[in-house]
RNA sequence: GGCGGUGUAGCUCAGCUGGUUAGAGCAAACGGCUCAUAUCCGUUGUGUCCGGGGUUCAAGUCCCUGCACCGCCA
C-alpha cells in the first residue's frame, strides 16, 4: 500500500520555447513519465516537472519579427508543448514557464543572496561584438576575423558583466563526481565531464545589458543586467516547490533523477552543481544523459527536412506505439535511428503479433468456452507453476532495471512474459481440453491463468503504454484502474477475479500491411517538405472574417459524435468516408482527412460534426454533415475533447 | 592535436571479473497447431568475433600495434 514517505521527483529540461516540438523533445518527456508512472504505481509521492524556458535572446528576436511584445510571444509559443504532451499521455505534475513570478521570485532570491555572500562579482570582459546580429563573440568563435553567423565585421567592445565563481567548486565537484557513481549517467558521459573538469574551470558569466538584451529576469542588485539564461533556467527545478525554505521542507528536494539530452550536460553537471552547492542545497541524486535521434540514419535538422513532427506520428500511429517504440528500439543513453520502418516493425511484430494477439485469442476462447466470464482455477500443475513464475521473476527483475532507467531491456523482460503466456496457451491447447470432460476441469486453470497473465502484463506496460493498458484492463472486463491496482498485485498471482465478464473490443494494434505503409510514408514526406519551407508558419497571417453575431453562430448546430466506421473512398487521395454515431441517429460524412488519419484509427475516436449542414455528394456519395478539424499546411488535426463526452451533445 | 569509446550472423545488438560446441530479436527457410490479426509454437546458419603481433594450459574477452567510425575537449 501506499507509503508516503516515499516520495520521487524526477524532470525534463524545460524546452526552449523557440523550437518546434520535435521527437527529441517527446523522448526525453515520455522517458520521464514512464518512470513516473512506474513510481506512482509502486506507491511512491511522485512529482514529475516539465516546462518551458521563455527567456533570451532568440525569443526577444522572434517577438520582435512578429511585431508582439516577448510575453505574448511565450504566452502563445509555450502551449505547443503543453498540447503535445497532453496527446502523449503524459502525467507531469506541474509545468513551469520561466516568465512566471513563482520562479523569478526565486532566481532573484538566490542570485541576491550569493552577491550577499561574495560569490558573485563584478568584472569587465572583453570581446567581439557583432552590432546587426546583436550578438558577443568569442575571439575562438570569428571565422577569418568575421561573424561566424552573418559573416560581417565584429567590434571588440569592453563591457562590464557580473560573474559566478564557479571555477573555485572544480575540485570539489569533481571529487563529488567521483564518489557517487550515479551522479552522472551513463558511465561514458560521466567520465567526459571528469574529463572537463582536469582543466581549469573558469568563472561564469550570469548577466546580459540590459541595452544589450532586454528580455530576461533583472538581477535584484543591478537593474542595468539581465540574468543570463541559463542561471534562469535551471533554477526551475527547485523554484517549482516555493521558497528556499519550501524547497527544503517539500520533501522533494535533492531530486532523483534529472532527465537531459547529451547536449546539455555539461550546463547540468556542472553549472547546476555548483549553483547549488553555492545556494546551499544539496546536488541533485542522479543526472541522466540520453542519446539524440537520427532520421533514416541521418541528422535531424531543419535544412534536411527530415525533422520528426510527433504530432503527425500520433495521428498516424497512436501515442502508446511511439512510446513503445522510443523507449524500446534504443538503450537509454546511446543514440539511436528513428524510421518508420522500423516502428511500423515493432507495431506489426512486438504489438500486433505478440501482444495484441495474445489478448484476442485469450479473450475469443473464454467467450467461446465460458461465454465470456472467466472461470475459477483449480489446482496448479508444474506448467502453470513455470508461467508464474515467470511473472513474479518478470516483475522482479523489471524493478531493479528501473532504477538504472534501463527501459530497453525492462520491456525486453515483459515481451518475455508475454511470449511465455503465448507459449504457455500454446502448449496447453485449450480448444482440446474443451473436447474432453477431464479436459474441461484443467481448462479452467489454464483459462484463468491465461487471463491474469494479461492482466500482469497491463500492470507492466501501464509506464510505457498506459492507454493500452487501460484498454486491456477494460477489455478484460476490470472495471478498476490499472494505477489502483498497483505493482502490489503483480507480486503475488490471482488479482483478477474468478467471476469477471471480459468485454472483448478492437483490436489493439491493428497490423500495418505494406500499402498502408507505404501511404504513412509518403504522408510524412509531403508534411515535412511542406513544414519547412513554411518555416514561420507560426507566424503566418490568419485571414480575417467578418465579425458575426451569436445568433448567427448558434444558427450552426455543432454535435459531438462518435466514429463507429470508416473507410477510404476508392480513388480518392483525401477523402474518408465516415459513419458517425450522433445519438439519435448514425450518420455518413465523407470528410477530406485521409492524408493525415488512417481510417483504422478513427474508428472509436469523438469528433465535433455540423449536423445542420445540407446534405453534398462527394464522389457519388452522400455526406450528410462535416467534421471540424484544423489544418495547417496541409497537415490535418481533427478537433475533439478533453474527457469523454458521449455522442449527440451540442457543442457552443 | 589531447582524452575516451566502438568495430561480433543479412540487419540491430548481448556477451560481467579470460575457460569447454559464440548468443538474442528481426529478416529468410522448413515443420506443427488452429483459439487468434496469414497470427502463435518449434527447428534451421556457411559468423576470418576489424587486421597484425603478444601474454596464457586456455582470448571475442587481457596487453601492444595498425585501420575504420563515433563522442567530449581544444
Amino acid at each position: 500500500m501506499p507509503d508516503s514517505k516515499k516520495t520521487f521527483f524526477i524532470t525534463t529540461p524545460i524546452y526552449y520555447v523557440n523550437d518546434v516540438p520535435h521527437v527529441g523533445h517527446a523522448y526525453t518527456t515520455i522517458a520521464a513519465d514512464a518512470v513516473a508512472r512506474y513510481k506512482r504505481l509502486d506507491g511512491y509521492r511522485v512529482f514529475f516537472l516539465t516546462g518551458t524556458d521563455e527567456h533570451g535572446q532568440k525569443v526577444h528576436q522572434a517577438a520582435q519579427k512578429t511585431g508582439v511584445g516577448p510575453q505574448q510571444h511565450v504566452d502563445a509559443l509555450h502551449q505547443r508543448f503543453k498540447d503535445l504532451w497532453k496527446r502523449f499521455g503524459i502525467s507531469n505534475d506541474d509545468f513551469i514557464r520561466t516568465t512566471e513570478e513563482r520562479h523569478k521570485a526565486v532566481v532573484r532570491d538566490i542570485l541576491q543572496r550569493l552577491y550577499d555572500q561574495g560569490e558573485i562579482y563584478k568584472a569587465s570582459y572583453e570581446g567581439w561584438y557583432c552590432l546587426p546580429d546583436e550578438r558577443f563573440w568569442t575571439e575562438k568563435d570569428l571565422v577569418n576575423g568575421n561573424c561566424p553567423e552573418c559573416g560581417r565585421a565584429v567590434d571588440k567592445i569592453q563591457e562590464h558583466n557580473y560573474f559566478f565563481k564557479m571555477g573555485q567548486y572544480r575540485d570539489w565537484l569533481s571529487g563529488h563526481i567521483r564518489q557517487n557513481e550515479n551522479f552522472i549517467q551513463p558511465a561514458s558521459r560521466r567520465n567526459e565531464v571528469l574529463g572537463f573538469l582536469n582543466k581549469p574551470l573558469e568563472d561564469l558569466c550570469i548577466s546580459r545589458p540590459r541595452e544589450r538584451l532586454p528580455w530576461g529576469i533583472p538581477l535584484p542588485f543591478d537593474d542595468n543586467y539581465v540574468t543570463y539564461v541559463w542561471f534562469d533556467a535551471l533554477i526551475n527545478y527547485i523554484s517549482v516547490h516555493g521558497s528556499l525554505e519550501e524547497i527544503r521542507r517539500c520533501g522533494f528536494w535533492p531530486c532523483d533523477h534529472h532527465l537531459v539530452g547529451k547536449d546539455i550536460l555539461t550546463t547540468h553537471a556542472v553549472y547546476w552543481s555548483t549553483m547549488l552547492k553555492a545556494t546551499g542545497l544539496e546536488l541533485p541524486k542522479s543526472i541522466f544523459a540520453h542519446g539524440w535521434w537520427t532520421v533514416n540514419g541521418q541528422k535531424m535538422s531543419k535544412s534536411l527536412r527530415n525533422v520528426v513532427e510527433p504530432n503527425l506520428l500520433v495521428d498516424q500511429f497512436g501515442a502508446d506505439a511511439i512510446r513503445y517504440f522510443l523507449l524500446r528500439e534504443v538503450p537509454f543513453g546511446q543514440d539511436g535511428d528513428f524510421s518508420r520502418e522500423a516502428l511500423i516493425g515493432r507495431i506489426n511484430s512486438d504489438l500486433a503479433n505478440n501482444l495484441g494477439n495474445l489478448l484476442n485469442r485469450a479473450l475469443n476462447m473464454l467467450d467461446k468456452y465460458y461465454a465470456g466470464v472467466v472461470p475459477a482455477p483449480n489446482g496448479q500443475l508444474p506448467e502453470d507453476a513455470r508461467l508464474l513464475d515467470k511473472a513474479s521473476e518478470t516483475a522482479r527483475e523489471t524493478h531493479a532495471l528501473f532504477d538504472h532507467l534501463g527501459f530497453n531491456k525492462i520491456l525486453i523482460e515483459i515481451w518475455e512474459l508475454v511470449d511465455a503466456a503465448n507459449v504457455y496457451i500454446n502448449d496447453m491447447a485449450p480448444w482440446n481440453l474443451f473436447k474432453t470432460e477431464e479436459g474441461k476441469a484443467r481448462l479452467a486453470t489454464v483459462m484463468y491463468n491465461s487471463a491474469e497473465a494479461i492482466r500482469t502484463i497491463a500492470i507492466l506496460i501501464h509506464p510505457f503504454m498506459p492507454e493500452t493498458a487501460a484498454k486491456i484492463f477494460r477489455q478484460l472486463g476490470i472495471g478498476e484502474s490499472v494505477e489502483s491496482h498497483g505493482l502490489e498485485s503483480v507480486r503475488k498471482w490471482g488479482g483478477i477475479q474468478p467471476g469477471t465478464k471480459t468485454a472483448p473490443g478492437p483490436q489493439l494494434f491493428p497490423r500495418i500491411e505494406e500499402e498502408q505503409a507505404k501511404k504513412i510514408m509518403d504522408t510524412a514526406r509531403n508534411a515535412s517538405q511542406a513544414g519547412t519551407e513554411s518555416a514561420p508558419a507560426a507566424q503566418k497571417q490568419e485571414e480575417k472574417l467578418e465579425q458575426v453575431s451569436i445568433e448567427d453562430f448558434f444558427k450552426i448546430d455543432l454535435r459531438t459524435g462518435k466514429i463507429v466506421d470508416a473507410e477510404k473512398v476508392k480513388k480518392s487521395k483525401k477523402l474518408v468516408k465516415l459513419k458517425v454515431d450522433i445519438g439519435s441517429e448514425v450518420r455518413q460524412v465523407v470528410a477530406g482527412i485521409a492524408e493525415s488519419y488512417e481510417p483504422e484509427r478513427l474508428v472509436g475516436r469523438a469528433i465535433v460534426l455540423v449536423a445542420n449542414l445540407k446534405p453534398a455528394t462527394l464522389m457519388g456519395i452522400e455526406s450528410q454533415g462535416m467534421v471540424l478539424a484544423a489544418s495547417d499546411n496541409g497537415k490535418i488535426v481533427l478537433a475533439g475533447f478533453d474527457e469523454e463526452v458521449k455522442p449527440g451533445v451540442r457543442v457552443k
